[in-house]
Formats: structure tokens, C-alpha cells, sequence
DNA sequence: TCCACATATCGACAGATATAGATATATAAA
DNA sequence: TTTATATATCTATATCTGTCGATATGTGGA
């Protein structure tokens, strides 16, 4: 796929999945195992591999192999370019005042 | 559909494709009419007219008809509201250093 | 070794999405 | 009024995505 905005639609469509969002607020309160994220969602396994995957993939997440256990963390690496993306791609407090709206509606 | 994160997904879901990353890059100059954004892409007009509905309904375009044209623009509420979600899922740089990874892998 | 548990991968499928073409609506100019 | 332009809506379609069940892999305990 030869995207214009490749790293943005790959972090983007990450989260824009609800299980994937409540995976990202539970791992706000620190690293969980794959059970642990089972048991908070009403979804089968296979899937929150899935979506695990796709959030690693995204940089957004970290895993480490433990023993037979997979510990899930959020990647700060991963949530400081999901915050420049952010502030690439929508207007900043401070420019918002000098943006050049159309003329007619100043809204 | 009753979504747990529902602002999130519409939010992120509408920046979740090339065109539209592109179209808000090209709104950060100012506000542009339809015809003036087909022809920086490379798509048709009722895509273009589908795209914009779906950044509309997000919140973080705004529309104003003007004659014949429609003019958009970037709204300020909405990326103010695209960078409080973003802080909502991700880690704050402030936090990172406190959060609390696995214990094995320190990475 | 055998078994239970945690996770990943594969295959299938229903539903969502991006796209285009045709058509409809509205505005402005001739 | 007729015509051209700008945009939205409708319909169809190919592709993508989330989900599950079945299976595979790997780990640790009995």
C-alpha cells in the first residue's frame, strides 16, 4: 500500500476500535497479562490476540513474554508520536485565532 | 450502536484514512472550497462529498455554503476535543516515567 | 510423560467502508 | 429560460475488518 500518510493511518485506525480503546484506559493503570484484558472484555481470545497484535503493531503498546504469560504495556514512545500526530494533523490553541475561516461565516 | 468510547472511535475513525489526513494537512493553510480539495486529490466528487461528511460529523470540520461553494475549515473545537482523546488514551509524557511496566522487562 | 493453561495463528464469514457512476438539487451566468 | 458549475445523495461493488471456532505452539506442574 503506497499510503501519503502511512505512520498517522497506522496509529489512527489502531484506535479506532472500542475493545481497543478500553484496552488502552485499562493499561493506563499499568502492564496487564492477556487473561487479565480477557477477563475485563466480553471477547474471545483469539480476537484480543488480534487486537493486541494490531496495537503493538501500531507502537501504541509493548509486550513482554513472561513464563507463559504475554505483559501488556503502554508504549511511551508510541503515546508521544500519537500526540505529535495529533498536533500534525489538527490546529493547534494557538493558531486557532490567526486560522483563515472562509469570509462570510465567521463561525 | 452502543459503543463504550463512542466520541473516540468517531474521532479517530475519521482520521483514519489517507484521504482525509490529506485534506486535513490541506485545511491547516485555510479554508478551502470542495472543488479546490478535488483537485488536489486523487478521487471523485461524491467520494470527496463523502469524506467531508464523514470529518463533518466528526466534529473537527466545519462546513459554510456560500453561493454554489462550500467552504471548509478546520474547527478548533474539534482539535481541541482530537488532542483531549489522544490524552485520554495515551500515556503524558509526566506519567510515563511512574507507569508501571512489567516487572521482568524493563524496556 | 501427560495435562492444564496462556497465547498465537488459521479459515470462514458477516458487517463496515471507500470508491465510482448516475442522478438530483441549487446557484449563478448567459 | 437555458446552461454550466458545485455539491449532495443513491446504488452498486470490491475490499477491509472484527469476530469466532478450531487448531497449533509453548510453558510449567503433577
Amino acid at each position: 500500500m503506497a499510503f501519503k500518510h502511512n505512520e498517522g493511518i497506522k496509529v489512527f485506525k489502531a484506535l479506532a476500535d472500542d475493545n481497543r480503546l478500553e484496552i488502552m484506559e485499562i493499561l493506563m493503570s499499568g502492564a496487564k497479562c492477556g487473561c487479565e484484558l480477557l477477563d475485563a472484555l466480553k471477547i474471545g481470545q483469539s480476537t484480543l490476540s488480534h487486537h493486541m497484535r494490531i496495537l503493538c503493531d501500531a507502537g501504541l503498546v509493548d509486550a513482554c513474554k513472561e513464563g507463559k504469560w504475554m505483559h501488556y504495556s503502554l508504549s511511551a514512545e508510541g503515546s508521544a508520536q500519537a500526540r505529535a500526530l495529533i498536533e500534525r494533523y489538527t490546529l493547534s490553541p494557538d493558531k486557532a485565532c490567526s486560522y483563515k475561516k472562509c469570509d462570510s461565516c465567521k463561525k
